[in-house]
DNA sequence: GACGGATTTCGAATGCCGTTCGAAACCGGT
DNA sequence: ACCGGTTTCGAACGGCATTCGAAATCCGTC
């Protein structure tokens, strides 16, 4: 009954996201070419995870799992390094934004899952419950509040939270906005190199939670 | 000949705006709807443009001179207000990011055309000249560099071009990640208020700026 | 080992979509 | 009134996601 435990309904995921993965663009992933990868029909897709857009959904929450996993315990290795002293503000901040950009750099990752997933919530309804449950979950960005309190313990949760988020957002400028990137710095830093990239954001986002 | 001078050209490009505006999603927006509205078929937008996304493209373009206008008059202001000094960073940094705000907020604008068209960009092949023509032009951002970098002489060309890039990027979070950024911020900011906003992105970016 | 109900797979059909194309209509100058 | 160029139209095409009833498969029970 609708089981998304059964085999061909991981056939299923795992071929969406390696066609995710290749796929220069949203519009050549199709039902039908989902379907031959995994060795099934369409209507499977419609079957397991009730549409197209569901099963996307499914894979991406899939991928964004192993994402945070990385993040939370690149956080607990740059706590632990100083507890009981509070963490290094650089390091957290590497945390928080080195593993997408790392992702979003190498070839072989799922990266390429995430941003058209978002991509495909913005062409369909962005309300449907199956988009917000995965986009509204910041449960892993709540987790770096707490430490960061602690680095900047003049700032409220309010204020920590608004940062949070503007480092979200430079970090999907550069992973998602390249050839924009690349016009404004004049192609003049290798955004190949992740710890590049990553220093130069740690430069930028640091000074928010200094006084 | 294909003119977009054209009467009815100048209708479809109307409806397409307006149905932009309106559309809840990118696929609310047919070929069909955007005739119908037109008094027109959908064959009059392969005809005038070649294809309907271009006709975006298009509708997008102008859009984005009205924006880019605001944004420079803005700029000129805060630039002769000051001259022969520096400008204020806040006033340089509000000019940027204000107007992309304050269209957000505002229902009678038409920021949604902007959204829609970079989804839809990302959707089908970015690398499409019609798309790279309006996403690579950055011309109004660089007008910022040089006031950036007497207000921070000690920054350099690439420098200030990376801090724009961030800029925008946290401009892009606020104005379309709008349901993290009030679960992030705890509903505790009011983010229909753009003065508000501004202000709040203004102490976030400023400090790139200082030393 | 054969049966029978639930689960899964399949393939044809449906209704959208953007686009193409040839014919019709329209236009301004002669 | 005619005519070449321009524009509009409507029917058709191929592709899409999804639906649905029929086949097939699976598995606990007799």
């Amino acid at each position: 009954m609708h089981g998304r435990t059964n085999l061909t309904a991981m056939r299923l995921m795992d071929a969406c996201e390696h066609l995710l993965c290749e796929a220069e663009a949203l519009e050549d992933l199709t039902a039908r070419r989902i379907a031959i990868e995994a060795h099934a029909t369409p209507s499977a897709i419609s079957y397991h995870f009730g549409s197209q857009e569901e099963l996307v959904a499914a894979v991406a929450e899939r991928v964004y799992r192993r994402l945070n996993a990385e993040r939370l315990s690149l956080l607990r290795k740059a706590v632990d390094r100083r507890a009981p002293e509070p963490p290094d503000l650089d390091e957290v901040i590497a945390a928080l934004v080195g593993p997408s950009i790392r992702w979003s750099l190498d070839p072989t990752s799922s990266y390429p899952v995430l941003s058209h997933f978002t991509s495909m919530a913005k062409t369909h309804r962005e309300r449907a419950p199956h988009y917000r449950r995965i986009i509204d979950n910041v449960q892993h960005h709540r987790a770096f509040v707490p430490h960061l309190k602690r680095i900047a313990p003049w700032l409220d949760d309010v204020d920590i939270g608004w940062r949070l988020n503007c480092a979200l957002g430079i970090r999907s400028q550069v992973t998602r906005s390249r050839s924009r990137t690349e016009v404004l710095t004049n192609y003049s830093i290798d955004l190949d190199d992740p710890d590049i990239v990553i220093a130069r954001m740690v430069e930028v986002i640091a000074p928010m939670f200094r006084r």
